[in-house]
DNA sequence: TTGCTCCTCACGTCACGTGAGGTGGC
DNA sequence: TTGCTCCTCACGTCACGTGAGGTGGC
């Protein structure tokens, strides 16, 4: 017989976790003294105190462990048990390391740069939605090409959908393909706004679903569109110093969140960029 | 001005986690109507909301984020933070991977002898300690020669310690060197026991530090020495399949926690094979 | 009127660590 | 008498999830 705080000597844990594992019920001494309280425990039971050390350092729950021990869980269960501990512990390696690559190259860049940088880049998901579209072919992606050929696209949009009495149900959204045709640099540009209607056959505009993104680096630009290229750039260089690869020729599709009137200098774009790991 | 449920859903957050940052001062929407209560937040606030999401995904805890936002680290503090977490980031790698082994070893287990063994080996560091000693040569490692050997020893060693007046402080302990000689399996053999005392020149005993186990396979053993083979192999196979090595030759030490008198079977015996990852 | 969104408590999670306040035997 | 070990509460940890119970505008 053993005083607690000799067993817990003997398997190396603190007086507490075995007061703990008596209170669950995972752990009993073997007796409890009925004046003092005091528990002791047999050296038979260091054995048992061993099966639960080696099941909660395989990461089970001391619950599991409970049930592995005493509910006898059969061979079959127990396989099971360890196919998902074991699918769990990959996973959770895999989120790791992806962490430990984003912290390098964090650290990459506060040495390469000296200071850190203010933008945040982070990857979303951005399921499907509904919108009317109107389109127009810009000659280049630079924004001094879109600017001109988005901004009337959205007004007659504007238009169209409140003669037809269509409501919008969500802010702007601008995205990019590579036009047909001669030039490499051309690209369709869409002037979107998320709808809730069918499409139909008087519209004069197109209603689309647009296709989720599974997985986008976005980042939150604040000013004129005419500075999106900083963004841009600031997203290009994330997704190659993290490891991932840009789809879709690296246009980013644009959520306008806030466009007050006048001055641009007071909006606040979302840019998104469908990625995947490199 | 977007409500908490529309900002959420820009932010891939819950509402929850929103009141949870407005609540510690991390993210304070930017007006709040005084009379409802309600929430309201600016575009401009999801670059913020970016940064903590950004910063949480380093695997940083939301106080961390909030100093680091707030409170203006410094690029040589930020640097170290990072560097700190990078190396908790590679420390629990490294357990994972090791814990995955774990559950593998056991599946491999399961597979192949179609039941769950019920003996459990666990890591453990041993510390240093002081003991009193009588030694002498048996024949082999096996129970059949260090029986006979140890007994007369321990038996020997009770009386002197008792004349010399010399308390002991804990359970006996054997251990085993390769005995010097011919003979390739003749192992010199330990017997002893915790004392408090300091070597002197008139002890017919010996006196000496027992060096820690940095890391011991142990093992409990219930029943007598006789049928210490089993639990040794069963140690054996564990440290194989864990990817572990056994030092000193394999040699475990022995702690006997239980010697009831009488009927051997009613021992208990720890075994400890000092290893280290192969 | 029914839904929908928002609000404020406040408990629950997991495995203990850490006092606080007190007792019994050497 | 002083230390030492043991005891029983009970709060704190971390980042929210999840009701409970209630309100205001379409």
């Amino acid at each position: 017989m053993f005083s607690i705080g000799e067993f817990a000597g003997l398997g190396r844990m603190s007086v507490r976790m075995l007061r703990h594992y008596d209170a669950i019920g995972l752990l009993r001494p073997a007796h409890v003294d009925a004046a003092s309280g005091y528990r002791f425990y047999t050296a038979a039971q260091l054995s048992r105190l061993n099966r639960i050390i080696a099941l909660k350092d395989l990461g089970f729950t001391l619950q599991q462990v409970q049930v592995i021990l005493d509910e006898k869980v059969d061979v079959t269960e127990l396989r099971g048990m360890l196919r998902l501990r074991r699918a769990q512990l990959a996973e959770q390696l895999a989120a790791d390391s992806t962490r430990l690559a984003r912290v390098e190259a964090r650290l990459r860049l506060i040495e390469s740069e000296g200071h850190m940088n203010t933008e945040e880049v982070v990857l979303k998901h951005v399921p499907s939605i509904r919108i009317a579209e109107l389109t127009a072919v810009a000659a280049s992606y630079g924004p001094e090409d879109i600017g001109p050929t988005i901004s009337p696209l959205y007004e007659q949009l504007i238009g169209r959908l409140e003669a037809a009495g269509v409501k919008m149900t969500g802010p702007p959204i601008a995205y990019y393909d590579p036009a047909p045709g001669d030039s490499a640099e051309a690209v369709t540009t869409h002037a979107a706004f998320p709808v809730a209607v069918e499409p139909g056959p008087d519209q004069d505009f197109a209603v689309v679903d647009l296709p989720a993104i599974e997985t986008a680096a976005t980042l939150i630009h604040r000013g004129s569109m005419d500075g999106a290229d900083r963004p841009l750039q600031v997203v290009a260089n994330w997704i190659d110093e993290n490891g991932y690869r840009a789809l879709g020729r690296g246009y980013a599709r644009e959520v306008y969140l806030e466009v007050p009137p006048g001055d641009q200098a007071n909006w606040v774009t979302e840019f998104q960029v469908p990625v995947v790991k490199a």
